[in-house]
DNA sequence: CTGTTAGCGCGTTCAA
DNA sequence: TTGAACGCGCTAACAG
């Protein structure tokens, strides 16, 4: 077997022509007759030749590589939008490497750092619920790596964003459970930390202030993403003796905490009370198959925030303004449970 | 700004030295005096030094990065192998380029390709259901990187894997219900090109023969790990009128598949049915809190691997012998639904 | 212990 | 259109 790695010199050498003729035949380059470079293409393809990408990064300075960085990759939403990503950048000849943070601000650190180690093209970000400060992401500027926040964004200008309009996702939920005659909604909600849970929650209260029904902050609770929390929420949901008729769930983890814990107690929800959710697990429905869902459009989302990623890695008109791209989320019925 | 990328060899200049030695110092070489490391290490901080990997890479022909290839990072359980490979690697300064096949055979192919043109150190991967033919992991031998697959295996000899012992698993599960009183087990299993769905297949035969119980074709149903064969499923069993007393799901996306098309219709399954699960979607539970789980440990399946993966990478003792190793599965009873 | 030299494999100047 | 030469930034070999 070849032990030998073949190098353009190789393929040079066996046709008494430079590697550089060869460099640039088999990057397709225009100054190069066609008839050479077929004869090339066919020796390289004789000798079993593969680029050395390594090399060929280190002379470009370029790696065609993406970085995304998730808090975690095995939450349906994110993980969707991780398959946008991917459909996107593969059309576009990138690699993507993707990262978790575990919802760590010390680990999120380190990703950046090791992409910017690894001389990514551009990153794409959804912060960890720890995030406060963005003194990590100043090695990114520094080096010239552009930089998108998709999802959870950190509300600073000058930063390009593809977010999902949370504000009017939290009101169309709460509107809807309204119109479905709820005149006391539980709210379970998000670390307060994140600007999604907090516009989702100021969406909330809009709702109940335009229809004229009283806002109580005992009926907000807020978890940290965690199931754990879902269980204590849920045992407040008990203690409280279901003396409202409406939930609104704003994030998934939460949600099936929650409904676990009453299932595993063999509790279930009064078929009176009405419940939507944020929502991109599809499995919330098996929990319920009245749910009406806030749904998030994450394949989407992802294609769209590498879209504007790979805008600016190319810039090729000068460098681009930042941009913030908010998408609309979809209240989506299925069976209406009451009505 | 900074314009101007610091190389070694600024930092040389600064200090009247050779980029040789500053390059062992920031190497800690041990040929090297503690005095000038530190006066290096100092200035390489002062003048904001980043090393560059690439070049680094490109020198040693190592990139410290492992593959890892999944059918979808979605599956629970494979996000947990996932977190695994993760740990470990990330404790041996090793980073972890993830990729995943879709279950499609043809983009295996394609990642195999970019791994291997990657210089990646060594891959794990767990085998897309459309692999029959492993002629693509052939330029991994030829390019000298190890492989370990995982879960889902080739049962080719002289190959290194990480496996669940699925006949057990198949075996327990069904015995387990036959234990539970159920005479007419309904067997919702997986593609049989996957080594794994015959082993829990064989399994289950097993456990009927010795509790001398027929065997019925017609019991198998065969899915292709889509949500909607669930669906499928699902009718086969309206269809069948409940005339089983026990289920066994090989595998989680059916039994969600199922359950959720059957939930949506307003059918519940009968009390009397026991039902165990090949699971480690840990919302399977929400479904029915009865349900007894056949536990893959995900996470320590990836740590194992990625264990045996680092020792071939570093073979410090000449090259090493392959390896299988059988790791077992647990029988997780929850709340039992009959006895 | 440190400096000198020589590449890793590729792509991009210059000339010709 | 092609060839010669150089350098991306780093590390390994060999001297001293």
């Amino acid at each position: 077997m070849e032990k030998h790695k073949i190098t353009i010199h190789d393929i040079a050498r066996a046709l008494n022509i430079d590697s550089s003729t060869v460099s640039r035949a088999l990057n397709n380059s225009s100054r190069v007759t066609e008839k050479t470079k077929t004869k090339i293409l066919k020796k390289a393809e004789e000798l079993g030749y593969q680029r050395n990408v390594l090399a060929s990064n280190l002379r470009k300075s370029v790696t065609n590589t993406i970085g995304v960085v998730v808090p975690r990759i095995s939450r349906h939403f994110f993980s969707s939008v991780i398959q946008g990503v991917e459909e996107t950048a593969y059309l576009a000849g990138y690699n993507v490497l993707i990262c978790q943070s575990l919802e760590q601000l010390e680990r999120e650190k380190q990703i950046v750092d090791t992409l910017v180690a690894n001389r990514v093209d551009g990153v794409l970000i959804s912060i960890s619920m720890e995030t406060t400060d963005y003194k990590h992401m100043q090695s990114l500027k520094n080096n010239d790596i552009p930089l998108v926040f998709f999802d959870r964004h950190c509300g600073i200008p000058d930063t390009n964003n593809v977010l999902i309009d949370d504000f009017k996702g939290g009101f169309d939920a709460t509107q809807h459970l309204i119109d479905e005659g709820c005149r006391n909604i539980i709210h379970f909600s998000g670390p307060q930390v994140l600007e999604i849970y907090k516009n989702r929650l100021k969406g909330y209260k809009e709702a109940l202030k335009m229809n004229d029904l009283p806002f109580k902050a005992e009926n907000v609770i807020s978890s940290r993403l965690m199931e754990h929390d879902g269980k204590e929420n849920a045992k407040r949901l008990l203690d409280a003796g279901f003396s409202f008729d409406g939930i609104f769930f704003a994030n998934d983890v939460a949600a099936i905490g929650a409904m676990k814990y009453l299932t595993n107690h063999g509790v279930k929800i009064p078929d009176d009370v009405a419940i939507v959710g944020f929502s991109n697990e599809p499995i919330s429905r098996v929990i319920n198959p009245a749910l009406t869902t806030i749904d998030q459009p994450g394949i989407e989302m992802g294609k769209i925030a590498t879209d504007l990623l790979l805008k600016h890695i190319k810039k090729q008109n000068g460098p681009l303004k930042p941009q913030t791209v908010i998408m609309d989320s979809n209240l989506i019925e299925r069976l209406s449970s009451k009505k």
